[in-house]
DNA sequence: GGCATAGGTGAACACTGTTCAGGTTAGGGT
DNA sequence: ACCCTAACCTGAACAGTGTTCACCTATGCC
């Protein structure tokens, strides 16, 4: 961006950016195994504890972290259909958790405590819910598919589409009944 | 040391069945992120170092501590259908899952490091196999149900076998064609 | 009875996340 | 221009973690 600094607006202190962004570089260069608290402060030249006036700890770090790769990797598409909507927000997970080492481990981890990375369930319990699902349908549907997004990553693409068809088709036989 | 004998150490023998339901037993108590070698030792009234005569290391005494509850988990029944095969164990697994505190986190975290907990996927392939699938289908079909099976152990009776019957669906539609 | 060895000791190494009292710096309001 | 507040950071410490090492010992087998 080739904005200037302008006096007129906030300062913006976007340490914490600063602070994702170099985690993730960190990231890449080390693996999520050795991901450490300590490390991301020794590569910011900072001491450990200078990182817990940006975060209450590592979760809520990690947490931020798979945030913005998930955000990252939004593709302003415009929808047709439910499916479309699914597939769209499979495609997008699966960029996401194969743009950086260990992304997808990063971001299972994350949703798996609960703590962020819930943007991806809601869309598509939004979209079963707009198709005609009932609640437990919209909920239990989009759960099966983000879950077959994080599990299926490492496949290569045609098992992954053949995997979500699967899913697919089974939501549709009960759709559109 | 000299003259007397040392009456802080004992030397108390251990086989490694005993040390794995030793180790359940703390993973009972203290759930698995206070679950240490250092626990499990102290609770075993014995240095942690004597772990590592028993187990390479934490990662192969989890993957051990898995397998022993899946077998656990294990019920003789007699197979049918390549559905009942599928259903049963998802059974087994979600029983597994449920018998003790966080043993769905220990089985699906050995499972993603590919340690361990290999069976039931492979029962389920090879029922798809027997019920006429492909090669990718019985793998992609075997790690849809096994993963559905990780990340709805939460989920109550209804949404599981929901979420179940909506992959059986899909499933079915791609082997009776 | 001797011996191999499975099992155990206790100390140490190199880490980890987190907390805390206290210092430094930058910006906005008066 | 000043002060004050909040953000930011330091350096040390706490309470752990998995793992390795040299050395010792009890048990079961020939």
């Amino acid at each position: 961006m080739g904005a200037s600094k302008t006096s007129t607006s906030q300062p913006v202190r976007r340490r914490r950016a600063d602070v994702v962004a170099r985690a993730i570089d960190v990231l890449d260069e080390h693996g999520l195994a050795d991901w450490s608290m300590r490390r991301l402060a020794a590569d910011l030249g900072v001491q450990p504890s200078a990182l817990y006036h940006h975060f209450a700890g590592k979760d809520e770090l990690l947490a931020a972290m798979a945030d913005e790769l998930l955000e990252r990797g939004r593709r302003p598409v415009e929808i047709v259909t439910w499916e479309s909507e699914l597939r769209l927000v499979c495609v997008e997970l699966r960029d996401a958790m194969r743009s950086h080492r260990d992304a997808a481990e990063l971001i299972a981890g994350v949703h798996a405590r609960g703590e962020g990375a819930q943007e991806p369930v809601r869309r598509m319990a939004a979209a079963l819910a707009r198709a005609g699902a009932d609640d437990d349908l919209a909920r239990v549907g989009a759960g099966l598919v983000l879950h077959f997004a994080f599990a299926h990553v490492g496949d290569d693409d045609a098992d992954f589409a053949l995997g979500l068809e699967i899913v697919l088709d089974g939501l549709t036989a009960r759709l559109v009944r």
